[in-house]
RNA sequence: GCCGGGGUGAUGGAAUGGCAGACAUAGCGGACUUAAAAUCCGCUGGCGCUUAAGCGCCGUGCGGGUUCAAAUCCCGCCCCCGGCACCA
């Protein structure tokens, strides 16, 4: 009798049968009858090496497709590699190695340790970004963008990160510092290719509502990145000028109070208006727009007079005309009305420059008091024939009074801006546009697709390696044949990943990105899974490529991702465990130790999926226990040459049976409540000791277990399926199924507490038919109960059926 | 500052209005063993009472409230984590 189990044997074993017999790969087609379910997990940056932080994710997502297959599903479960990004170019910068190399290696070892963790892919999916037969369509799509005005060029302020050497879009920056190696970002004006992501912002807004299967924290995160906010533009005339400066404000009702107009430093018309020092002011420019955002402390204001007036179209008041380094070109309009007893911003400003402040607000409990500015709602004052309103009904009426007077109108803005894609680095998709001197943009023909990165580029660490290339750079036009330049900028490799899960369904299709119908059959995706980082980057650019694809009748769905789980990160000494921060537990290190079993099966236990976890080896001992605990268990009962009893067995047991088969699967089904779910086949098994080797209770229990254990513990509990006679491959099983009626008929005893006043006093145990009446009688009757309720006057007998009993005593 | 999420034994966690601490880990005690490992059995929130079986009180960040009953719902506060941060 083998004692204990070789967890590298079992799993090479399984790992080699589930490839030979092909059992997780699924064909495009869906039957009729079956009911598809398309499982994904955000495929991984290749680098190299799996941590903890991976096999969370993967066991998150493998259990449950396994959960699935078994349930009748027909599943598709792919896996790919996020593979363009700096990483791998930084490696050729260090080391000397080509980048395509470098990956392909790094992709390598991660699909070893992949299948290692016997994960169920349908491998034959496999996708890989930094291939052409990828990227090619990620040119094809920039095109069709190109087409429908979604894509496009202009020069703006952008994020800079001196350290990648690259642009960023605003998704990217975080704290003002870069997302991937947190270097202080820095604001340039450079000209840039773009997608027109605010062509969606309110669709992509409203929608969030329908998403019910969604995280809240991610919706909410989303809505504040879009940023809606609703009120009007304004058109203040300047003085002795045909010129008008239109403002955004969400305050209409404080426009009385606007004595100063503020534009941001970019503003484009400035020189044309400003009557001032010109030099003074273009001094005041340039020290002010081009700087770097790093900050948590917000900068000092700072403004100069532009040397003119505007009037305030209500009041017909002058009031001057100010540049200020903290208005946003890219928001709104590039200007604002200044109202400094209600805006705190003005206030300061206000103060600072010695302009006026007029209170127009009064509230009812505070109020503007020379201090500060009152923000609040408020009854208008000094405001001509609107005073005396209440704030919301003075937007209304004086929004309408602009709008009939054509000083004004209605309008909405979002904070989201487009999306930058343009990147000077190498290691992404070409931007598959050339520049002809005579017909000036011009993309490329989808028949000279795809742009390939070239091979000749050398890897200094400065400038983007693509110039160096002596080919790459010099074309002929598309439209006229003469000579052209390449576009030598690179796509965001978010680009990549904002379309890669309709791939899969056709990853080899070479003449379309994919078939639109096959696409269609099996989109949306059922279950996302990932992490929460992407709340707003990878997740919203998602939302709009599929929209946005929808739009060039590609797809017929606008949401990508029906269902979203976002699971905790794995935090080892207060960080995310990443190969950068050098804080990782590999996958390796556990899995020679105690096999891929017990490393899923323990983070899964270790704590509810979508919260963080604190990477400890503590414990991991106890699943590695449990499964050799059930393993001995097996090999017993296939030792042992009795054969099973015939009759039907013990009421406990089929109780505790089905009950264990219910609770597993709604903790499964329901929330992914792995944790849960694996503490109750641990009692099931547990359970189990009360009958022998060889009784048919222990017999059906095991075997139950077996099946029960299958998606989180895969290899072994294939063997040990196959020990006790199963006659399928385990995963070719069906689950369990779970009587309700016999899991009340086999109710033996009831265990109803009984408190006094809220306090535990007994416990009563009575037969499950016993009538409500009866069991407060006996509850009255037990010595425990009487002590506390003798004497007292009774004021409510409450019983809640099966449940409790409270007795509510007053002391006489 | 604003918006989220969270705070439960020594530890990971369970319980979403009805027995707080399931299931594990760690610890302690015992069995087996020459010994250790492995395995198995028992105990394990705090305080107090009791020779003992047992019993009582307290206890889910803090303070209040609703309710027969609160970790769970409501109000106020503290702390931790995440996102946003001069967006007019």
């Amino acid at each position: 009798m083998k004692k204990d189990f070789s967890h590298r044997e079992i799993e090479k074993k399984w790992q080699d049968i589930w490839e030979k017999k092909g059992v997780f790969r699924v064909s495009n087609r869906i039957g009729e009858r079956e009911k598809k379910y398309y499982l994904l997990e955000m495929f991984p940056y290749p680098s190299g090496e799996l941590h903890m932080g991976h096999v969370s994710n993967y066991a998150i997502g493998d259990t449950y497709a396994r959960y699935l297959r078994r349930n009748g599903y027909k599943l598709l479960y792919p896996m790919g590699y996020d593979a363009m990004g700096l990483p791998a170019e930084n490696a050729a910068i260090k080391k000397g190695i080509i980048p395509s190399e470098w990956i392909k290696k790094c992709i390598a070892n991660m699909m070893v340790q992949q299948r290692q963790l016997g994960l169920s892919y349908d491998w034959e999916r496999l996708v890989n970004t930094s291939e052409s037969e990828y990227y090619r369509w990620n040119q094809w799509i920039f095109i069709k963008f190109l087409e429908k005005g979604l894509a496009y060029k202009k020069k703006a302020a952008i994020n800079w990160c001196p350290s990648c050497g690259t642009t960023l879009a605003n998704e990217q920056v975080e704290n003002g510092k870069c997302w991937r190696c947190a270097s202080d970002v820095e604001i340039r004006i450079k000209e840039q290719w773009y997608f027109k992501i605010t062509e969606y912002a309110e669709e992509l807004l409203n929608d969030l509502d329908g998403l019910y299967g969604w995280p809240e924290a991610v919706k909410i995160q989303q809505r504040n990145w879009i940023g809606r906010s609703s009120g009007a533009i304004v058109r203040f005339k300047l003085e002795d000028s045909d010129y008008s400066i239109p403002v955004f404000t969400t305050r209409p009702d404080t426009l009385y109070g606007s004595t100063f107009l503020l534009l941001a430093p970019q503003h484009p018309e400035i020189m044309d208006i400003a009557s001032g020092n010109k030099e003074e002011i273009q001094r005041f420019i340039n020290e002010t727009a081009v700087t770097s955002i790093k900050e948590k402390e917000v900068k000092e204001k700072k403004g100069i007079y532009l040397g003119i007036n505007a009037v305030n179209p209500l009041n017909g008041r002058s009031i001057p005309v100010y540049i200020a380094n903290f208005v946003f070109m890219e928001y709104g309009t590039g200007a604002i009305m200044s109202v400094p007893a209600h805006d705190q911003r003005d206030f300061e400003f206000a103060k600072k420059y010695g302009l006026e402040i007029v209170e127009v607000i009064r509230g009812s409990d505070t109020k503007y008091d020379g201090t500060c500015a009152y923000e609040g709602p408020g009854k208008l004052i000094n405001s001509d024939k609107f005073s005396g309103m209440e704030s919301r009904q003075a937007i209304e009426e004086i929004t309408s009074y602009l709008e009939e007077t054509g000083k004004g109108a209605k309008s909405v803005q979002y904070k989201l801006r487009d999306w930058l894609i343009s990147r000077q680095r190498y290691w992404g998709t070409p931007i598959p546009v050339v520049y002809c001197e005579k017909c000036g943009i011009v993309p490329v023909k989808e028949c000279d697709l795809p742009v390939k990165l070239p091979g000749d580029v050398e890897f200094t660490g400065k400038g983007n390696p693509l110039e160096t290339s002596s080919g790459f750079r010099q074309t002929s036009c598309p439209e006229c044949g003469g000579t052209a330049s390449r576009e030598t900028d690179t796509m965001d490799t978010f680009v990549d990943s904002s379309w890669y899960f309709l791939r899969y369904i056709n990853p080899h299709t070479s003449d379309k990105p994919f078939k639109t119908e096959e696409v269609n059959s099996w989109l949306p995706v059922d279950q996302y899974i990932g992490g929460i980082e992407h709340a707003v980057l990878h997740l919203l650019y998602s939302r709009f490529f599929t929209r946005a694809l929808c739009d060039l009748g590609l797809v017929n769905f606008r949401e990508p991702f029906r269902n979203l789980l976002c699971q905790g990160m794995v935090v080892k000494d207060g960080s995310k465990m990443s190969k950068s921060r050098g804080n990782v537990v590999t996958a390796d290190e556990i899995n020679m130790k105690y096999g891929a079993d017990t490393a899923r099966l323990f983070i899964l236990f270790a704590s509810p999926p979508e919260k963080d976890l604190e990477w400890s080896d503590e414990g991991i001992n106890g699943c590695y226990r449990f499964l050799k605990k059930l393993w001995r268990m097996v090999q017993e009962e296939t030792d042992t040459a009795k054969k099973p009893d015939e009759g039907s067995p013990d009421d406990k047991f089929l109780h505790l049976l089905h009950n264990s088969v219910k609770s597993v699967t709604i903790d499964i089904s329901r929330d992914f409540h792995f944790n849960t779910a694996i503490a109750r086949i641990m009692e099931l098994v547990n359970g189990l000791r009360d009958y022998p080797p060889g009784s048919q209770e222990r017999r059906m229990g095991l075997k139950t277990a077996v099946n029960l254990i299958g998606p989180f513990s895969p290899h072994i509990a294939s063997e040990m399926w196959e020990l006790l006679g199963g006659e399928k491959i385990l995963d070719e099983e069906g689950w369990p199924e779970y009587d309700e009626k016999i899991i009340s008929r086999t109710r033996t005893v009831m265990e109803i507490p009984v408190t006094v006043n809220g306090k535990l006093r007994e416990k009563l145990l009575v037969s499950p038919d016993t009538p409500d009446a009866d069991i407060l009688k006996l509850a009255k009757e037990k010595e425990k109960v009487r002590q506390f309720i003798d004497g007292r006057k009774m004021i409510k007998e409450i019983y809640i059926p099966k449940k409790i009993i409270n007795f509510v005593v007053k002391e006489v």
